[in-house]
DNA sequence: TTGGTTTTGATAGTCATTTTCAATAAAACA
DNA sequence: TGTTTTATTGAAAATGACTATCAAAACCAA
C-alpha cells in the first residue's frame, strides 16, 4: 500500500524530471503515516519534530506535489487552511452522508456515470473527476 | 421571488436588530442581479461602479450577513477566493465545475435523480438534499 | 432635533501561502 | 572519480485575501 503510493510519487517525479531528494522522501514518509486529512502546518509541525532542518516552503511545496501526482488531494474547509486528504486507488465519489450522525455510505451506480456522460458531452466538458453527496439521514437516525 | 429575498434580509435584521443601510440595500439588490456565483472582489467592482463611495470591507461585511441570513452561500474554490452564491428555494446542485477557469454550469437531469431516490431507498435513507459536482475542462478551456 | 448606538470607509494588521534568491545537493557528464 | 549543469532548498520577503480598528457618519427611537 505505501509502497504503492512511493512508487506512483516516484514514477510522477521520473516523468516530470524531478529529483530525488531527502526532504520529499521524508515528507511522503510522515505524509504517508497520517490519517484522514491533515493541514499543512500540522504536517510541518511533524516534520519539524522528525527532521528540524526542512523549512515550512518545502512542506508547502511538497504537498503540491503530491497532489499533482495524484496521490493528495486538496481539502478546503472554512478555516482558511488547506488541507491535504490521500487519494485512495478505486474510491468511490459516491456518498450518502447522514447529517446526524455524519456516517457515510459509499455506493456506485453505472447509470448514473454513464448520464454523467451524457450532460458532459452536451456541454463540450471533459470530465477528470466528479463527487456526489446524498445529505439527509440513514436508517438508524431517521 | 427578489421580494422574497429581500424580506428574508430584512426579517432577519429585524430579528438581529441590524440597521437598515444604503449600503446594504444597494449590496443585496446587485448581489440579487447577478447570477451563479459571483467572488467578493467582482462584487464589490459591480458596487462601486455603482456606488463608488462603498468601501470593500462593508461588501466583504455585507455577504457575510447574507449568508449568516440564508439568502446567499459561501462557496470555496482552489483559488483562494471566496465566492458567493444564491440560496435557492427547491434548487439543484448539480454542476460542471471547470478545473481550469472555475466556470459554473448548473444542470439538471430527472433520471439521475430518480435513481438516487431508488438508491437511498435501498438504504433506508431519507434524502434531505444532495450535491453533484463533476469536475473537468469546460468547453473554453480543453 | 437630539442622543445613544450601529455602521461605515480607510487603512493598518493578520495570516496562509508563494516567491525570491543565494547556497546546496542531485544527476549528467567528462 | 572530479566537474559541470541544473533542480531544490531554507530563510526571509512579498503577496493577497480577508479582518480589525477607529473616528466620522448614518440610523432610529424618543
Amino acid at each position: 500500500m505505501i509502497l504503492a503510493k512511493k512508487k506512483i510519487f516516484t514514477d510522477f517525479a521520473l516523468s516530470k524530471g524531478l529529483r530525488s531528494t531527502r526532504q520529499r522522501d521524508i515528507i511522503l514518509d510522515i505524509f504517508l503515516s497520517t490519517h484522514q486529512h491533515i493541514s499543512v502546518e500540522e504536517l510541518y509541525l511533524k516534520v519539524k519534530s522528525s527532521t528540524p532542518d526542512i523549512g515550512q516552503a518545502t512542506v508547502y511545496r511538497t504537498l503540491k506535489l503530491f497532489a499533482e501526482a495524484g496521490l493528495a488531494r486538496e481539502i478546503l474547509l472554512h478555516d482558511g487552511q488547506t488541507r491535504y486528504e490521500h487519494v485512495v486507488a478505486g474510491e468511490h465519489h459516491d456518498h450518502l452522508v447522514c447529517t446526524k450522525c455524519n456516517s457515510i455510505v459509499e455506493f456506485e451506480n453505472e447509470t448514473i456515470e454513464m448520464l454523467q456522460n451524457e450532460i458532459a458531452d452536451r456541454h463540450g466538458f471533459q470530465i477528470r473527476n466528479h463527487k456526489l453527496e446524498i445529505y439527509g439521514l440513514c436508517a438508524n437516525c431517521r
